[in-house]
DNA sequence: TTCGTGATAGAG
DNA sequence: TCTATCACGAAG
């Protein structure tokens, strides 16, 4: 576990590995402007072997690893309809970690507006629902998430439980399991899928 | 289960 | 230019 609670998460944070960021930011608080909410799933991805990374395929994905330091954001542009939020790793191992649901803290009825939605649970639910409900965009692209007091993550009171398994909603190197949530929230986009007898709840 | 959507990148 | 690909979401 990294010390540096409590307060905001500084970039020495984020430079370290892809893996134990996206393991370690579940349970702390995303803030974005007016609104809020606490990350209960992220995804790991490595620059380097990964085939489901940009960088695997795209050279403007490297060039942005080599041009940035750790803690910057990284978003794009997806299926001609959703951004995608990710933080920038530098460090023993480069990579990024996607944010794909938030519990809402602050901001809700502004979140409801954006999304056209009264569930709570679905406000989130989902990394292209989140920027819609956070309204980010392409605009917060190379931003440092670790300076600005209205864009950054904040440690939690209480430590949280984070739970490991299989990545989704992509076809290459889906097996790895570099996806991690919050235990038994309902505010995930899919419920976590125990990789092992032993691993199952409920 | 399907299908729309647009940015990216590589091939021709 | 053309086309394959894509870490998605909503409707049905």
């Amino acid at each position: 576990m990294f010390a540096d609670p409590p307060g905001i998460i500084s970039a020495e944070f984020f430079r370290r590995d892809p893996l134990s960021c996206a393991r370690e930011l579940i349970g702390t608080e995303l803030t974005w402007g007016r609104c809020a909410g606490i990350i209960v799933e992220t995804e790991a991805y490595a620059a380097v072997d990964d085939e489901a990374s940009h960088t695997f395929v795209r050279p403007s994905a490297r060039e942005f690893v080599s041009k940035h330091a750790a803690g910057t954001a990284y978003v794009y542009f997806s299926y001609g309809a959703h951004w995608m939020l990710n933080v920038l790793v530098k460090g023993k191992i480069n990579g990024f970690v996607l944010f794909r649901a938030l519990e809402p803290t602050r901001g809700i009825a502004l979140m409801k507006r954006r999304r056209g939605l009264d569930d709570v649970r679905k406000l989130c639910s989902g990394p292209g629902k989140l920027t819609q409900a956070m309204n980010i965009t392409r605009r917060h692209h190379e931003m440092d998430l670790c300076r600005d007091r209205a864009h950054c993550f904040v440690w939690p009171s209480a430590k949280a439980e984070a739970v490991a398994d299989r990545r989704i909603g992509i076809t290459k190197s889906a097996h790895l399991p570099w996806r991690f949530t919050l235990r038994d929230s309902p505010f995930v986009s899919v419920r976590a899928k125990a990789l092992e007898a032993g691993e199952r709840r409920s």
